[in-house]
DNA sequence: CCTCTGATCCGCCAAG
DNA sequence: AACTTGGCGGATCAGA
């Protein structure tokens, strides 16, 4: 087709002194690796650092990184992602803060994991926002920036411009997110798929990811998929689901799509299996039960939808689970 | 394991 | 002109 490729999105990770290891390596697995054979082109990512050259890791590994950039990639970054620790906030140069600053007020989408927070609140950009980080620097957060009103509770906060996630492995739901943005739940979730972990997070009932602050509006279809959360013991047909997000079923399926990366009914199922595992693993029903309270309605159904997800009869799972539990 | 019925999904297309 | 919507029909899938 077009002969020219649009110019790639560039990702732009800072490396702050003392940054977990992990919560950098999230952004060099997400955004560094080339995925060209799914989206073409692909990100540009780089990792900078306040002053080039020597930066030490911490997040258990005390390894010092050599990084190539310095701040000048801010100038030129789509998406900045912080990378950070408590600490952060008091070691700030302002060089750092100030660049941060300019990114955002040039449009640039700025993005924490973790710790990094605290320099997004140093620099000023979640005055007045929701936020969140690690919950257990939640207090200490607080009581530092009392103007930021700070949750805990969530895996990540967009508001658009600046997000927040919280520790350490929310890194990857945040990152993880912003490709969805960009490219769609599809892409999001072929991500996820290659780096060997589930697709969403089912934090309890957050299943379709919390977002405080998501766009205003409400979105029709995460009130219907909660909806369907609650309901997962009685008979649900989609031309149900279509019809209490009041749209047409050809437009419900095509959102679902959009913002799931599946069809209604296999998110349905995907749903039934994990509380018919939640059951069998921590309550004393009979396999009938559980089938009729998944919504599988008979033990056959639930059997094979069972046997074919995992590997295992419904049976057998409880009994290694039972049994694994007895053993420790 | 097979078969049958109805539900679901998705490309296509016309209409806003 | 570009984009979204929703109806149609046939291939596919779920459940009995």
């Amino acid at each position: 087709m077009s002969a020219v490729p649009r110019s790639p999105h560039r990702v732009v990770a800072v490396v702050s002194d003392g940054a977990p290891i992990f919560d950098v390596a999230v952004c060099c697995e997400v955004f560094g690796i080339d995925r060209r054979d799914l989206v073409d082109p692909w990100y540009e990512f780089r990792l900078c650092a306040t002053r080039p050259g020597r930066v030490g890791l911490g997040g258990g590994a005390n390894v010092d990184v050599n990084i190539r950039y310095g701040l000048r990639q801010l100038e030129r970054a789509h998406t900045v992602i912080v990378t950070g620790t408590v600490r952060s906030a008091d070691d700030a140069p302002e060089r750092l803060l100030d660049g941060l600053r300019r990114a955002h007020s040039r449009g640039a989408r700025l993005a924490s994991i973790c710790g990094g927070a605290y320099l997004l609140a140093a620099a000023g950009l979640l005055n007045g926002r929701q936020a969140t980080t690690h919950w257990m620097q939640a207090a200490d957060f607080s009581r530092r920036f009392p103007g930021i009103h700070l949750d805990p509770d969530v895996l990540y906060i967009d508001h658009g411009d600046v997000l927040t996630s919280a520790g350490t492995a929310a890194g990857i739901d945040l990152c993880l997110h912003l490709i969805r943005a960009d490219h769609g739940a599809e892409v999001a979730n072929e991500v996820a798929r290659r780096m060997v972990i589930p697709p969403h997070r089912d934090g309890g009932q957050a299943q379709f990811v919390r977002l405080p602050l998501s766009p205003p509006g409400e979105d029709p279809l995460s009130a219907v998929l909660d909806w369907a959360l609650a309901h997962l013991d009685d008979p649900i047909e989609v031309a149900d689901l279509a019809r209490r997000a009041n749209l047409s079923a050809r437009t419900f399926a095509r959102r679902f799509r959009e913002s799931t990366g599946t069809t209604p009914l296999q998110w349905l199922l995907s749903q039934r299996l994990r509380l018919a595992q939640q059951l069998l693993e921590s309550g004393d029903d009979p396999i009938p039960i559980v089938a009729r309270k998944a919504g599988f309605g008979t033990t056959a159904n639930l059997r094979q939808h069972f046997t074919r997800a995992t590997t295992v009869s419904p049976q057998a799972y409880r009994r290694a689970f039972r049994g694994e539990a007895e053993a420790s």
